[in-house]
RNA sequence: GGAGAGGUGGCCGAGAGGCUGAAGGCAACCGCCUGCUAAGCGGUUGAUGGGCUUAACACCUAUCCGAGGGUUCGAAUCCCUCCCUCUCCGCCA
């Protein structure tokens, strides 16, 4: 959600926003539901104070003993147009709520300007890709028997998946240890609902636009999550924070789950794309003077892990028209795939400014006084599992595929992590 | 699922048709005072919409006591519907 005050004073700047993103833009039904409504509450407020001037002295006359019949006459009369007006206020009210809900967030300064992915920009690039001196295979070819896709249809459907054995183990190492990375950097560890109500879809933004590509329970009234940042970034829905509490910096576990509707075909094979799929995430609250640097500091956190795995990646900035709904600016992680030859986005992190913060109301406190102020979100994937366990076994294979050998050697390289050293995490146990 | 209790400002907690945007306390902030700290004394401090304005402050005004309806000249207070929390019972991983 946008500033009121800047849909009024620079509706242009909305539009331009919108045009950048290819979303419709609505902003001059807007303007006009606007000054509808501001004229209808001005003549409200003038008949709501008249009224309340005539209770007044009917009260004062009561407690005098006096009679105020003539008074009360005059108070009903002066209250007549009100109901009408109210739901005039209302209707209009609520026109604009739904038109804001549709405007999307104003890219950052520093956001290439383009028409989709082709005008991202790669920032910078890190690791070697690996050398094979035979044919590398992909990790469905590398994963069979560990990986049964056929298993997973019977259960659910196409496009969900099923890991068993070591490679099921492989990705609880993973989520475990990232875990254990956010924590030891600070963050608070949550375990939230993996489903969410439309409130919370539309605090985040996830509603009303992509409310097709999510799994939906009618019934219940609930959402399937497609991602942590819902339930994490929710928690503080409401709330105002001290100025002292900021940042405020989690990290969860979740599944994700996604309809993917209309994707199918090319790029959905294996891990790559499917409907339900396991990531940790990190979600912060900010101070707005900051939400800059914690949007590096986010995506230096998530690049570390993939040093730490010796796993190649680059670090893509979206442009306009890549960027989603509520972001203001998002960089996304790519690593190498080395049996696919091509890169695979593992996370996204997105500073959201206040845009969040505005829906789901999350504001604090200035420590100097003053008024309240809306917090600004961020979150970033650290990461996603199906890509990021793809990667590794293509990338780590041998001549012979891969197998349980893998997994060990994971193991012991994470039990040394020098992040971890002190922590009183994996690492100590040994 | 059944029975009961409850949701009031940043927090705790009174209020049970008008004099209540809301007592009292805590916290925070400002000032005074005391070697420092603590204590003490005085003062200040809710949110949102609209007007005015520079999209500021101040000021004026309206609205807000879980949400939404209703009764009334007037509702935190009375009535209805819904949501959430807690306790007990049942069922269940």
């Amino acid at each position: 959600m946008l500033d009121r005050e800047l849909l009024r004073h620079d509706p242009a700047k909305v539009a331009r926003a919108c045009a950048s993103k290819n979303e419709p833009c609505r902003i001059d039904e807007w303007s006009a539901c606007d000054e509808a409504r501001r004229a209808a509450v001005h003549e409200l407020d003038e008949l709501r104070k008249r009224r309340n001037e005539l209770s007044q002295r009917v009260s004062a006359v009561k407690r005098g003993g006096g009679d105020a019949s003539a008074l009360l006459d005059e108070a009903r009369a002066a209250g007549e147009r009100i109901p009408e007006l109210e739901a005039r206020e209302k209707t209009l009210g609520e026109q604009m709520d739904a038109l804001e809900l549709t405007f999307p967030n104003i890219p950052d300064e520093d956001v290439p300007v383009g028409k989709d992915a082709s005008a991202n920009v790669v920032l910078r690039e890190w690791g070697e890709k690996p050398r094979f001196d035979f044919e590398p295979k992909p990790h469905w070819d590398l994963l069979e028997g560990v990986l049964d896709f056929e298993a997973a249809g019977r259960i659910a459907g196409s496009n969900f998946i099923l890991l068993r054995g070591w490679a099921a183990r492989l990705q609880r190492t993973l989520i475990s240890w990232m875990l254990d990375r956010h924590s030891a950097s600070g963050m608070e560890e949550i375990w939230p609902p993996f489903l969410a109500s439309a409130e919370s879809m539309t605090a985040t933004g996830q509603l009303p636009k992509l409310d097709d590509d999510m799994y939906h329970l009618p019934g219940d009234g609930l959402y399937l999550i497609p991602t942590g940042e819902v339930p994490v970034t929710n928690l503080y829905r409401g709330e105002t924070l001290d100025e002292k509490d900021l940042p405020v910096r989690m990290c969860c576990y979740t599944p994700c789950f996604r309809r993917e509707a209309g994707s199918y075909g090319r790029e959905t094979r294996g891990l790559n794309r499917v409907h339900q799929f396991e990531k940790v995430e990190m979600v912060r609250l900010e101070h707005p003077d900051r939400s800059a640097a914690a949007h590096e500091e986010m995506v230096e956190q998530s690049c570390s892990l993939l040093r730490t795995l010796g796993i190649p990646y680059r670090v893509v900035l979206l442009s306009t028209g890549d960027l989603s709904f509520s972001a203001a600016k998002c960089c996304d992680l790519e690593i190498w795939s080395g049996g696919q030859q091509r890169w695979l986005e593992v996370s996204s992190v997105s500073n959201f400014r206040d845009f969040q913060a505005r829906r789901g109301n999350m504001k604090f406190r200035p420590s100097g006084g003053g008024r309240t102020r809306f917090v600004h979100t961020l979150n970033g994937s650290g990461l996603a599992l199906p890509r990021l366990v793809a990667a590794l076994v293509e990338n780590r294979q041998r001549r012979d595929g891969v197998g349980e050998w893998l997994l060990h050697d994971l193991e012991s390289e994470l039990a040394c992590d020098p992040a971890l050293q002190g922590t009183g995490g994996r690492a100590a146990e040994g």
